[in-house]
DNA sequence: GTAACCGATATACCAAAGGATACCGATATA
DNA sequence: TATATCGGTATCCTTTGGTATATCGGTTAC
């Protein structure tokens, strides 16, 4: 019922349809921002301290990346380690939840790079 | 090769995941914005004039809407026919490239529905 | 003693995104 | 004559997103 969700479109109302806008949307806030699929995409494979990720991400400036590294944290994608070091050190993680992201980052690279693709074409 | 992309994470070097970064966030790009999925979804079940994308979206304003309808024009994501009626109307029509973002849509929607029962959850 | 590292925060600023409102010419309706 | 419809555009304004730069306290290395 709900699998056939866009994939015959005519069939459906207006209300079923709209029904899936928030959900959208709400996926999309998540990952809104310029840094934050960056930052995801750092973490994914493997754990990262402050200031790697600082190195790694180019152009992001320290108040972003605390900013960004916050809002993913409230929305339990990534997790913050306080290690009792000298100096304090910090470790991100990605937690398993932040991984069931990987379905909706691929599809948004495979079209992206098909995208990329028929843009070149044009040209 | 490509297709185990962020499936086993641990194995890939930042390279290859720096190269999953543009395509994601070209996909990001063409549908950024506050309105362009309400539109996208709105023309899902059918052409529409653009009075009546203006009805069914509450909350747009008339520029808005003629701003995004541009972009999704640019992108080739829309088509857009104007007739000769008097007064003259106007059609925007989803392109077969535009219903190709049903793979990315239902991604969105679907990681979307589980982040709304999650967030309840911790309610 | 002074410079650097760590993980940030504070302040100031700027540009882009988006909203509110008014208006357009052509036509139809009251 | 006045008002409404259609598909927008023009202007102004506010909000948000993002940048730049300086600074913090505690510690270590030179």
């Amino acid at each position: 019922m709900a699998k056939n969700f866009l994939q015959n479109p005519s069939k459906l109302s207006t209300t079923e349809c709209s029904k899936s806008l928030l959900p959208v949307q709400d996926a999309l806030y998540v990952l809104s921002g310029k840094w934050k699929i960056p930052i995801i995409i750092a973490l994914i494979h493997g754990n990262k301290r402050f200031k790697e990720l600082h190195r790694e991400i180019t152009g992001i400036t320290a108040k972003m990346l605390s900013k960004e590294l916050k809002e993913l944290e409230v929305n339990t994608l990534v997790t913050r380690t306080v290690y009792d070091t000298i100096p304090v050190s910090v470790e991100y993680e990605l937690t398993t939840y932040g991984t069931t992201l990987n379905d909706v980052i691929m599809a948004l690279r495979d079209w992206g790079l098909k995208h990329r693709q028929k843009i070149k074409e044009k040209k």
